[in-house]
DNA sequence: CGTAGGTTTGACTGATCTCAAGTTTGGTGG
DNA sequence: CCACCAAACTTGAGATCAGTCAAACCTACG
C-alpha cells in the first residue's frame, strides 16, 4: 500500500477503516477539494492561536502537534505520518490550542474544513469515521499523559518507539521492527517530557540491553516481545481495529 | 444553576451551550431513556478493558478517568463533575481503554449509549454538540500532557487547581475562587504525575508564597492574577465559549 | 473513643537536569 | 570531490528536584 496519490484515495481508505462506507459516501469524497501541497522539514501547518480553516491528510512524511509553556519549552503531544488527518477538531473548535509542525519533508492535500464539515453533515457515516479518528486521537492523548506522568525515563521512551512502529504498521508503511525515525532527539525528548541529553542516554541503555539497534537514525527492535514489556506498551488504545 | 434534575435537563443545557439545538433536537433528548442512579466515593462506574454500553451524564459530586502501568501506579487523565458527560467515546469505541471511578458519592443519569447514538445519527446538531464536547475533551488532554510533561511540581498542582476552579465555574458551579477539593493529595499527585508526599509540600508551598488560602479541603485561591501566572494558566484549552 | 484514611514532617536517596566540551553527520558551495 | 559549517549526537561531572521510607498527627465516622 502506498499513499503516493492525490489525497483522495488516502482519505478514503483512511475512513474505510473507521466506517463503512457507502457509494455515495465514497462520491462525497471525491467531490472534496483537495489541494496536494509540500513543505520541508521545520515549517508549520498551523500555529497556536490561529484560527484554523483548514484539514490536512498527510500522504508521506512526518509531523508532530505541540503546544509551549509561557516560558518556552516545548511539549509534543502526538505525532504524525501518511494516512493521518491532522487538525480534524478544527471542523468544530475554530482557534487552535497547539500547533502543526513539519519533522521531515512533507507532502500532504489540504481541503477547507467547512467543506469537509459539510460532506460530514450530509453523510452520517463519514461523520462517524471522523468522529471516531478524533476520539482515537484522544485515547492517544491519554496514553501519553499515562507515559509522561507514571513511566521512568527508559519506559517512556521505548513506550513511544513501540507506539511509532505499531502506528507504522497500521498505516502500511512497513515492518514494525525496523524503520527510520523521523524526529531528533531534542524531539524525542520533547514528546516523553525529558531532555535531549537524557534521551540520549537512555537510548544507548536500551541498545545496550540488545532491546533495541541503533544506526544513525534507522532502528531495529531487536527483541519486540522483550521491548514491549519493557515498555509497558499494550497497542489497544490505539483501538487499530476499529469497532 | 443547579443540576439537582432528571438529567434530561443537564443534558439539554450541556448540550445548547455546545450547538444551537431546535425543538426536534430537544424533544428526541426528552425521549432518552434517563436512569438517575448514586454510587459512593470510590466505586467504579467503568473499568479498563470493559465493554462499555452506557453514557453517564453526572448531576452532583466528582468523578475522575484513570489508567495504570502494568506495576500498578496510577494516572488520573481527568476530573469529571456535574453537568459532564463522561465516556461519550463509547458511542463509537466499544472497548474502554480507562477506568472511571468516582471520587465523592455521586448522581448521575445514566443512557444506553446505543440510543445515544440513534439520536446522533438523525439529529445533526446533537451529533455536532457531541463531537464538540470530545474534542473539547481531547484538548483537555493535550494541556495535560503538557503540564505533566514540562511544568514543574509546583506549576503542575496549580494548574490543575486553576482547571478545577475555572471549569466548575463554566458549570455553574460556584465562583473560581473559593471551592472544596473532592479529592485526596494522593488524586492530585496521581493527576500530575506526583507523589501524595511532594504534593502535600508544594500546596504548603502554594499556600505560604499566598496564593492560595487552606483549611481542610477547602481551598481559596487568593490572588487569581497571580496564581494564574505561577500556574502559566490559559483557559483557551477549554474552548469554554463554544465555536 | 477507636480506628482507618488522610495529612504532615523529617532525613536520606536517586533519577533526571544542567552545563560544558567534544565528536559525528549531512548538507552546501567552491 | 573536498572543505566547511551547522545541526545533531555523545560523554562527563556536578547540582537539584522530586521520590522513598518512616513516623506522627489529624479527623471523620462508626
Amino acid at each position: 500500500m502506498h499513499f503516493n496519490d492525490d489525497g483522495f484515495g488516502a482519505m478514503t481508505r483512511k475512513l474505510e477503516r473507521l466506517a463503512k462506507l457507502n457509494e455515495q459516501d465514497r462520491d462525497a469524497l471525491k467531490n472534496l477539494p483537495l489541494a496536494r501541497k509540500r513543505v520541508a522539514a521545520g515549517q508549520h501547518l498551523l500555529r497556536e492561536g490561529e484560527e484554523s480553516t483548514t484539514c490536512y491528510m498527510l500522504l508521506s512524511g512526518y509531523a508532530c502537534r505541540y503546544k509551549t509553556t509561557r516560558t518556552g519549552s516545548r511539549q509534543i503531544v502526538s505525532f504524525h505520518m501518511a494516512g493521518d488527518i491532522v487538525d480534524l477538531q478544527h471542523l468544530l473548535l475554530s482557534r487552535a490550542d497547539h500547533s502543526i509542525q513539519a519533522i521531515s519533508d512533507l507532502t500532504f492535500a489540504a481541503t477547507p474544513a467547512a467543506e469537509l464539515k459539510k460532506v460530514a453533515q450530509t453523510h452520517p457515516t463519514i461523520a462517524e469515521a471522523l468522529w471516531r479518528d478524533t476520539l482515537i486521537d484522544a485515547s492517544v492523548f491519554r496514553e501519553w499523559v499515562l507515559n509522561v506522568g507514571r513511566r521512568d525515563a527508559k519506559q517512556r521512551i521505548a513506550h513511544m518507539l513501540c507506539e511509532f512502529a505499531a502506528r507504522r504498521e497500521t498505516a502500511g508503511l512497513g515492518r514494525p521492527t525496523s524503520f527510520e525515525l523521523p524526529m531528533t532527539q531534542e524531539d524525542i525528548a520533547d514528546a516523553t517530557g525529558l531532555t535531549n541529553v537524557h534521551v540520549n542516554r537512555m537510548l544507548a541503555q536500551l541498545a545496550a540491553e540488545g532491546l533495541i539497534a541503533r544506526d544513525k537514525r534507522q532502528v531495529e527492535i531487536a527483541d519486540w516481545d522483550r521491548m514491549r514489556r519493557a515498555a509497558d506498551f499494550d497497542a489497544a488504545y490505539l483501538h487499530a481495529q476499529a469497532a
